[in-house]
DNA sequence: TATGAATGAGCGTTCATTCAT
DNA sequence: GATGAATGAACGCTCATTCAT
C-alpha cells in the first residue's frame, strides 16, 4: 500500500515531466501563443483534460517552466556569478551556461519570448538576469578590469546579445558558431573592436591580417 | 470615369493608411496580444466587417506594418548606412534613427515584440536589418576601424543590444538613459570595457565626450 | 445614418427581448442549471457565439432577469405595498400581483429556485420581498388588524406560502385552483382554520404558552 | 462460501453508508452544485472510481438520500400523523419531528433545494408530505378542528412554511427563533392574526356551514 | 475490490471572418 | 462601401464515467 502510495507518486511525477517535456516540445514548434492545452496533451498521446490530473491549469503547467528551468538555470548561473572569478571570466562563464541551458531547453526560449503566456516567468527571469549581470559590471568596475560605466546599461546590453544568442541557436546554429559567438562577445566587452584599442592585447595574428 | 477610379483608388488608399494608424494606436495601448480587428475598427469608427474591404484578413493588415513602417524605417536606416562616414560613426546614426523610429511608433515595436502575430513581418526585419549590420561591420573591418571578426556575429549583438533599446524604451525610460545607453554602446564597440584597452592610445579619459 | 442607427438600438434591443425569453423558455424546461448559453442560442436559432453579441456574458443575461422582470416585479408589487389600504387587504393584492407576475414569466421562478445559476438574483430578492411582508405585517398589527406578533416570521410564512404558489402554477394548476388558494390563503392569516376561532375562546392572551 | 458471501453484502452495505455520509457532508459543506463525485470520493478515502463499485452512477448515489434520510424520516413524520392526536397538535409535531429532521441532516435541505441535482428526489418527498398534511387538514375538518376549506391548499401552504422553515435555519437562525416560528406558525393555522379573529368579520357563511 | 489514469461531452467565452442588405 | 448580424473553430476548464491493472 505504502509502496503503491510512493510508486504512484513517482508515476505522477514522470508524467508531470512528460507533459512538461511535451509542453516544451509544443512551444518549440508553435510559439507561446500556439502553446494549447490541447496541442500539449495529443502530444503526449492525452485527452485535454488529462492534463488536469497532473495540472490544476495551465498557469500551474507553466509555472513549471519557472520551477524546472527558469529557477534552476538562473541559480546555477548565479552560482557562477557567484564565484571569486574576475568579472570578465565571469561573463564568460556565464554566457557559457546561459547557453548550455538555452541548448537543453530550446522550448523556454520561446516561452520566455512570447507575448501573454509566459508574462509572469518572464517578469521574474529578466530582471533578476539584469541584475546579476549589472552585479558584474560592477564588479568589473570595481576591480579595476572595466572602465567605469553605468553597469545597468551594459548589464541590459549583455542581455540583449544574450537573446540574440538564443536566437541564434533557434536558427539551428551549429556548435562553432555559437562558440564564437560567446568569444566574440567577450572580446568585444573587454576591447570593442576599435583597431587601435588591443594594440598589445592582440600583439600579433589576428588584428593585423 | 478615369477620374473618379483614381479618386477611389486614391480614398482607398487613405482609408488603409487611417486603418493602419488605428491599428497602430491599438497595438501601443493593449499590446500584440490585444490587436484584434473589433478593437482597431472601433478605433477607426468602423464595423468590424468595414475592415475586410481594405483588408483581405488581419495578416495582410499586419503586412502593412512593414509596408509602411518597417520598409521606410529601414530605408532610413539604410540611407544612413550608405552614407560615406566610416563605419562606427555609421552605427551610431543607425542606432539613433532606430530608436528615433521606435520613439515615433511605439506600436511597431509590440508588435515586434509579439509572439505569433507579426511574426511574418520580423521574419523579414530582422534578416535585413542584420545584413546592413554586418554589411557595417565589414565596412569597418575593411577600412581599419575594426580589428577584423565575423561580422554577422557583430551585428547579431548590435541587433540584440538594439532591442534592449527598445525594451528600455518600452519600459519609458527617459531620454537620458536612452541616450546614455546609446554612446555606452557604440563606446564599448568602439573600445570595450577593459581598463588596460587602449593604454596608450586613449591616453586620457573617455573616447567620447 | 441617424435614423439607422436608432433603428439598430431598437433592433438590438429586440434582439436582447428575444434572446431573453429565449432564456426564459429554456429555463423553464430545463431549470436553473440546465441554463445553458448553448441552449439558448438555439432556442433563438443562433450559435453560442452570437449571443455575446448582445450581452457581454451569462451573467448579464441573467442581470437582465432582475432588471426586466425581478425589479418592475418588486416595484409593481411594493407599489401594492405603499397604498392606503389595510394590511389584510395589502397582502391579497401582493399575493395577486405577485402570482400574475409569476404567470407570465413562468421561468424566473425556476431560477430563483435554481441553486447556483441566480443566486445573485435571489440574494436580491428574497430579503427585499421579505423586508416588505414584515412592513405589511406590521403595518397590520399596529393598526390594530393583526394580533401582536412577530412580523418578521410571518413575513417568512407567507414568503412561503407564495413560493407554494408558484410551485402550483408550476404545476399547471387552473386559474381557480390558483384563486382559491390565495383566497385560503388569506382566510388563514386572518382568521386562522380554528373553528372555535374568534368564538370568545380566546379572551385572554396567546393560544400557546 | 455462504457466509463470506453475506459478509460480503455486509461490508458493502456499510460501504454504501459510509460513502452516502460522504456525500451528506460534502453536500453540507459546499452546496448541491459543489457535490462532485471527487469530492464524495475524497472525503471517504476512495478514489472517484471506487465509488463505483457501490452505487452505479451519482443518480443512484442521490437516490441513497431518498432512502436513507428522506424515507425514514417522512416514516417518522408519518407515525406522528398517524397518532390518535387532533389535528393541530399533529401539526405542531410534524413541524417539530420535520425540523428536528433538518437539523439533524443539513445536507439533505441543500439537496433538496438545489435545482437539478436531487429532483427526482424532491419529486418522491413533495407529494407525499403533501398528501399527509392534507390528511392532516382533512382530519381536523373532520373532527371539527379547522373550518371546512380546501386541505390540498393548507396542506401546500404549510409545506411552503415549512420550506422556509428550513431557509431559517440554513441562515442559523437561533434554536429560539426556529421554536418562535413554528409557535407562531401553529398560532396563526388556528387562529389566524385577525385581531377580531372572525368574530364579525365572518358572520355567516362558510364558517359554519 | 481499489486504484488511478483516461476519457469525452459539455460549458462559457473569444475572435477572425463572411455576407445579405 | 458600410453595416451589423451571424458564424464556427478554438480555447481553458470541469466532471461523471470507464476500465485495465
Amino acid at each position: 500500500m505504502r509502496l503503491s502510495k510512493a510508486r504512484k507518486a513517482c508515476v505522477t511525477a514522470m508524467m508531470k515531466e512528460t507533459i512538461f517535456e511535451a509542453a516544451n516540445s509544443v512551444l518549440e514548434r508553435h510559439g507561446a501563443n500556439g502553446l494549447t492545452m490541447d496541442r500539449v496533451a495529443t502530444q503526449v498521446g492525452l485527452t485535454t483534460g488529462s492534463l488536469y490530473n497532473y495540472f490544476r491549469d495551465k498557469n500551474e503547467l507553466l509555472q513549471c517552466f519557472y520551477t524546472r528551468l527558469v529557477e534552476p538555470g538562473l541559480q546555477a548561473i548565479e552560482e557562477t556569478a557567484s564565484t571569486e572569478l574576475p568579472a570578465p571570466q565571469k561573463l564568460e562563464n556565464i554566457l557559457r551556461t546561459a547557453w548550455q541551458y538555452a541548448v537543453e531547453h530550446r522550448g523556454l526560449i520561446r516561452l520566455l519570448a512570447g507575448a501573454n503566456q509566459g508574462d509572469e516567468v518572464r517578469k521574474e527571469v529578466r530582471p533578476r538576469f539584469l541584475r546579476m549581470l549589472t552585479a558584474i559590471f560592477e564588479q568589473g568596475i570595481r576591480e579595476g578590469d572595466f572602465r567605469p560605466h553605468n553597469p545597468a546599461l551594459t548589464g541590459r546590453m549583455v542581455l540583449g546579445c544574450l537573446t540574440e544568442l538564443f536566437e541564434l541557436q533557434a536558427e539551428d546554429a551549429s556548435q562553432e558558431e555559437i562558440d564564437e559567438y560567446v568569444r566574440v562577445l567577450i572580446d568585444a566587452a573587454l576591447h570593442g573592436f576599435s583597431i587601435h584599442a588591443g594594440k598589445a592585447s592582440k600583439p600579433a595574428g589576428r588584428s593585423r591580417s
